[in-house]
RNA sequence: GCCGAUGUAGCUCAGUUGGCCAGAGCAGCUGAUUUGUAAUCAGCUGGUCGGGGGUUCGAAUCCCUCCAUCGGCUCCA
């Protein structure tokens, strides 16, 4: 006999060799038809796994991510046994569960598979998975899993197979379908009811653009068919916050062709709340001692060969402007950096100097892939809230603390509280990637590491995703759809101090290399604009948005009356306008509630003999009428309460 | 840059297997209406069917190419 522990600490002895399903089976058989994966001592397994020893259990539903990434692992075992059947001779790559479904890689040969070819293969999925096929597993050695693929003439497998270690690979078939699989997986098939295949991708193999690049199918499963529906609607509504989609209802910022690609143009509106964004960052930076400065679009391309950029960027880069005099290069600004590097340079600083903070909102220009650009937030002409903080060595730590301050105060502002705080370090392979010291970077790492803990951030460490000349943090953010972006960023260098030969004099009057952190807390005003529309669905917080109220008079003949009203609210910071298009009531409050104003203000008749406005708010409807210095007052109240949170 | 898809009026979309001057709704303009909390009515204007080339008696529709957009991959100073 053995003991199983369960989650809420309670004992029970079983047989030894009983599997996950007995025990559930042994609670409830409801239970029993519900779990679809185990943790047994801390490892993901399948329900149908003996258990030899005594061990700690957890029976994982679908609620739990362990049963879901089972659930769309066997899934994806499931299409790849469909794709093998209707496609015969297909080679396959990787297959894994992600944070919404799954995908499988395949070298489809000749033939070519798409987005129509989809139906199909989930009808062959949901034939076979009613056919309720056990997933079943198979130790093997490295050479018996090389010949099989050897055989099978897949190089893809054989490639996988070549970097385990022997004793540890196993088989998994399911049907037809056999699988080099660690596993764990479904007890069946038959749990899949309800399948959606939801795109056809290219994808490099291993992730290496010079390898191959093999279709990759993307599907997602549910249990039920109510499930799938909901995820549907789920995606649904997410596109209508795509801040592509209400950047152009709202006028936010378009783009063109003839323009270019990539090239934002910010549209009046868009233009205001930009600028109101900006203001508010000033005023912030203003309180923890930055300076401001202004520097060129351009610079000589020595500039850049100084920094260091040109030599690691410059081919792939926006092409030298060149002039009338022979030989004269600029480029365009890929950074600020530099820049303020100079502006560093213009006079002889003293340790009592520092920390000095420049800050600029600085537009730059990248050639990013034409293939990467999207929306807002990858373009190619952007504006980043850059600002450059020059300290001693030892100011490090606390000036990247007051960074994560003014990150995490704007954050906070905004509303943004499911942010995730990265902090990338070199990859711990490949140190010859990365220019400086080994000594100063370890300093550096271990300043932002210390930084991070002390301000109580709850951080994920990746390494390899530092920047080629100092370790970073960055806050990322998910879009409507669930994307990651980078908005905020805080990064060390040693590197271009060292480059420009930048130095102050300490108290022991002798020369001293300074630390420079490079940070933008919104990262680039185009994609934390994109990240705020898709967190918003537009209905921007009252302090930003383009117009708080618009006045909707009931006919033309209080159009006097509304102007008056407007002159009064204008004269109190309000942004208010007048909406007198010869409209009736019902249509004008529709086309404004769509333009996501906060506050209809509806004057007629009554209104007018009263001196009052009915005012109306968003997501609320009427709520009374009020005198135009009482909703002067509240609004003032609401911005002030909303940006000093 | 790579794989796949898409591109018809300012916007959202119809347009059957190639075949009469390419359609609708919204927006815009003109007029009527003077309105009480999510679409008043009528008329009019507007399109080199993404650009270029080809096949054909005939192309929005088929083929080639370029551009842009969308979903991924790679990249992201």
């Amino acid at each position: 006999m053995i003991n199983i522990t369960f989650p809420d600490g309670s004992v029970k002895e079983y047989e030894r060799g009983v599997t996950s399903y007995d025990i559930a089976k042994s609670i409830s058989s409801r239970l029993a038809s519900e779990v679809l994966a185990a943790t047994v001592n801390g490892k993901v397994v399948e329900v149908n796994r003996p258990v030899y020893e005594d061990a700690v259990l957890k029976l994982h539903k679908w609620e739990d991510k362990e049963a879901k990434s089972t659930f769309w692992h066997s899934s994806s075992h499931l299409m790849a046994e469909a794709l093998e059947q209707l496609y015969p001779g297909i080679k396959f790559g990787i297959g894994p569960s992600i944070e919404n479904g799954f995908y499988y890689d395949v070298d489809t040969g000749d033939r070519q598979i798409t987005e129509s070819d989809l139906r199909d293969i989930e009808k062959k999925m949901l034939e076979l998975a009613r056919e309720k096929q056990t997933f079943s597993r198979k130790e093997v050695s490295k050479e018996e899993a090389m010949a099989t693929y050897k055989e099978k003439g897949d190089e893809y497998k054989c490639d996988l197979i070549e970097d385990l270690k022997d004793g540890t690979i196993s088989f998994y078939t399911n049907g037809t379908f056999t699988d080099l699989c660690r596993g764990p997986h479904l007890a069946d098939t038959s749990v899949i009811k309800a399948i959606k295949l939801t795109s056809v991708a290219g994808a490099y193999w291993r992730g290496d653009e010079k390898n191959k690049m093999l279709t990759r199918i993307y599907g997602i499963t549910f249990p039920q068919k109510k499930l799938l529906d909901e995820y549907l609607a789920m995606l649904e509504e997410a596109k209508k916050r795509d801040h592509r989609k209400v950047g152009k209802e709202l006028e936010l910022f378009a783009f063109s062709q003839r323009v270019g690609q990539g090239l934002p143009l910010w549209l009046p509106k868009g233009t205001m709340l930009r600028e109101r964004l900006e203001n508010f960052l000033k005023s912030v930076q203003k309180r923890y001692g930055y300076l401001p400065v202004m520097t060129p679009h351009i610079g000589q391309k020595e500039l850049y060969v100084t920094s260091g950029h040109y030599a690691k960027y410059g081919k792939d880069s926006f092409q030298p402007i060149n002039t009338p005099q022979e030989g004269e290069e600029f480029l365009l600004k890929p950074m600020n950096c530099p820049h303020h590097c100079e502006i560093y340079k213009t006079k002889p600083r003293s340790y009592k100097d520092m920390p000095l903070r420049l800050a600029e909102f600085g537009t730059v220009y990248r050639y990013e892939q034409s293939g990467e650009l999207h929306g807002l937030t990858r373009v190619r002409g952007f504006t980043q809230d850059d600002a450059h903080i020059f300290c001693r060595p030892d100011q490090l730590k606390e000036e990247f603390i007051k960074v994560i301050d003014i990150v995490l105060y704007i954050f906070k502002t905004l509303n943004f509280n499911d942010f995730t705080a990265q902090i990338s370090l070199r990859d711990k392979e490949n140190r010859e990637k990365y220019i400086g010291s080994d000594e100063n970077w370890e300093k550096a790492e271990q300043a932002i590491i210390e930084a991070s803990k002390e301000k109580g951030l709850e951080t994920v460490v990746e390494y390899g995703e530092a920047a080629f000349y100092g370790p970073k943090l960055d806050f990322m953010v998910k879009d409507a759809i669930g994307r990651k972006w980078q908005l905020g960023t805080i990064q060390v260098d040693y590197n271009l101090p060292e480059r420009f030969d930048l130095d102050y004099i300490g108290s022991d009057d002798k020369k001293h290399r300074p630390v420079m952190i490079h940070r933008a807390p919104f990262g680039s005003m185009e994609r934390f604009i994109a990240v705020l529309i898709e967190h918003t669905g537009g209905k921007f917080p009252l302090w930003l948005t383009p117009e708080q109220a618009v006045l909707l008079p009931i006919s033309e003949k209080y159009n006097d009356y509304a102007k008056k009203v407007a002159e009064f609210l204008n004269n109190h910071d309000i942004r208010a306008s007048i909406d007198d298009r010869n409209e009736t009531i019902g249509k004008k409050i529709r086309e404004n509630e769509l333009k996501r104003v906060p506050f209809l203000l509806i004057v007629g008749e009554k209104e007018a003999d009263a001196g009052l406005v009915s005012v109306r708010k968003q997501g609320e409807g009427d709520v009374g009428a009020m005198s135009a210095s009482d909703f002067a007052a509240m609004i003032e109240k609401e911005v002030n309460d909303l940006v000093k949170g």
